[in-house]
Parts: structure tokens; sequence; C-alpha cells
DNA sequence: GTATTAATGCACTTCCATTGCATGGTATTT
DNA sequence: AAATACCATGCAATGGAAGTGCATTAATAC
């Protein structure tokens, strides 16, 4: 997994165990966790230390943050070469009711959306909410 | 506004001053707004019974949440005879990165969206943040 | 190896949301 | 109208997520 280690330098951040540990983790997982998911699975980390991991990842454009309307935020690692914070490479997610898990749909991208006159779009949050194809036995 | 105690009649809920002086203050806003909002405009009154009152409002349909993103909830009245429990009837909501303010696009009907084979829509939330048209000089 | 700079750990804080329980008020029954 | 049942309110306390200050430790640069 040397490739992490290039994209943490790429990125001006240094390479550490807990930030390895937590790139990994994220990577494994094909879903978008939260904070407190992290925090079970390094029980022995500090949460402070996990919290800035995170923030740090989100301000390098290394992870985005999903608001999928729990009240939660979660994160899951960008694509490759995404352009997480302009408006047209916006994909949407799904979040589902019955297992609660949110998932990225990354070529899934968000439509572009009719304002009124006088409005301007900067942003775009679309979150679908249903059953996912784990839960609809699909 | 003998109007909203009927409207109450009809939910099954009793008419109390509070109630109908929450319900009077969200009518006269044009914005979503939330919970401290509310407690700001009757400091007198305890918090909890407008927290209750806005969640008892939110049960029996009459005011709808709205989650733009700033982790914090917003409320806002329903349409008369809105179906905000259904996918069909959902509009979508406008932030104002400028004056904070976010509102209902009542008559912008969330377009369908499309999800991958074996996940089921049920609910879609769509925020878009930018300039109202208050704020663009418009 | 030393200096510099950034990451980590611990304690503490803030803010919003939510609940338990006692009390007060409204509607319903007799 | 009095008694009862039911619901609304007020106060106090709690929980959970997010964020900050500061001392210590580790990673890079020289
Ligand atoms: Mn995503
Ligand atoms: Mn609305
Ligand atoms: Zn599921
Ligand atoms: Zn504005």
């Amino acid at each position: 997994m040397d490739n992490i280690e290039k994209l943490f330098a790429s990125k001006n951040i240094r390479v550490t165990a807990m930030r390895l540990l937590i790139y990994k983790f994220l990577a494994e997982k094909q879903i978008a966790v939260t904070l407190s998911d992290i925090e079970n699975a390094f029980d022995k980390a500090d949460r402070t230390t996990l919290y800035r991991t995170i923030k740090t990842f989100e301000e390098k454009v290394i992870v985005h943050q999903i608001d999928d309307g729990t009240g939660i935020t979660k994160y899951a690692l960008c694509e490759k070469g995404c352009n997480c914070d302009i408006e047209t490479d916006l994909h949407l997610h799904f979040h589902c009711n019955n297992c609660n898990e949110t998932i990225c749909l990354t070529d899934h991208k968000i439509p572009q959306i009719k304002v009124p006159e006088g409005f301007v779009s900067e942003n775009v949050n679309l979150v679908v909410k249903g059953i996912c194809d784990k839960c609809s036995g699909y």
C-alpha cells in the first residue's frame, strides 16, 4: 500500500500509522461511515485524533462529507481524481431505511436543478432514501 | 384566525394559547425556522414546550422538517392539503449561503431520480445552496 | 543528530436534541 | 357541577455529537 503514502505526500500531509489505518478502514468499507464507526473500529485510539484525522482528510479532499439526513455526519473516500468541491462533479447518495447504511452512487451525477429567477445555485445536496440492493434481495 | 382552530381540531390536537402563537409565528415567517428562532420569539415560554409543540405539529403534518445541511433542524408550515410524507409531493429547499436563510420552493418539485437496479427509492431530500433572490439583488 | 513543524492525547466545553416526572389545564363522563 | 381521565406544560437532568486549548510526542527537514 505504498500508494497511500504517495497520496498523502501529494497532499502534503505526513504519513502516520493512524492515518494509514483510517485510510485503509475507509477503503475497505464500501459505505459512508460516522466518526463513531471509526471510534468503534479503533477503540484504543483517541477520539480527538480520529476527529482531526478525518477533518484533515476532508480538507485535503481525500474524503468528502455526507449529510444523509440522519443528523450524524458521515464520510467516504473520494474517487481518484474527483472534484468534490465543484458542483458539476457532485454525485448522489443513497440511504437505506432498512439497514441504515449510506453509500455513494458515484456514477449517478446530480441532474441540473432549476431554481427560480434571482436565485443562484452554487451547490446541491441530494439524498435518496429507500431500500438498498442488499436489503431488497436483488 | 378561527381557521387554525379548525385545523387543529381536524388533526385531533387541543387548541392551546401556545400552539396558536407558534402557528401564527410560522405563518408570518416566509422562511424555515429553527427551534431557537422560536425560543427567541417567545422567550418567556419554556423550551421544552416549544420543542414538543413543533414535534406535535410535525407528527400531525402541520409542519415539515428541513435538513438544510447546517446541522440544525428547521421547520416550515406545510402547504394546505400537502402530502409531505409522500415522495411525489416533495419540493426542494434553498439555503442561502449569504443570509443563511432557508426557504421552501414549494412549486419546484423534485425531479424523478434514477437509482441503480435493486435500489428502491422511497423519499428524496434535495437542498440547493447558493444566493437567494434578496441577496443577489434581483 | 538537532531543530523545526506537525500530530497526538487528555481534559474540558458548547450546542442541540430528548426524556422523566410532577403539576396544571382541558375535555369527557356521570 | 363534580369527578375523572387525558393531555399540555414547566423544570431539571441527560445524552450525543462536535469542537478547542494546551502539553507531549512523533515525523520531516537541515
Ligand atoms: Mn459520496
Ligand atoms: Mn419545505
Ligand atoms: Zn439496506
Ligand atoms: Zn440570502
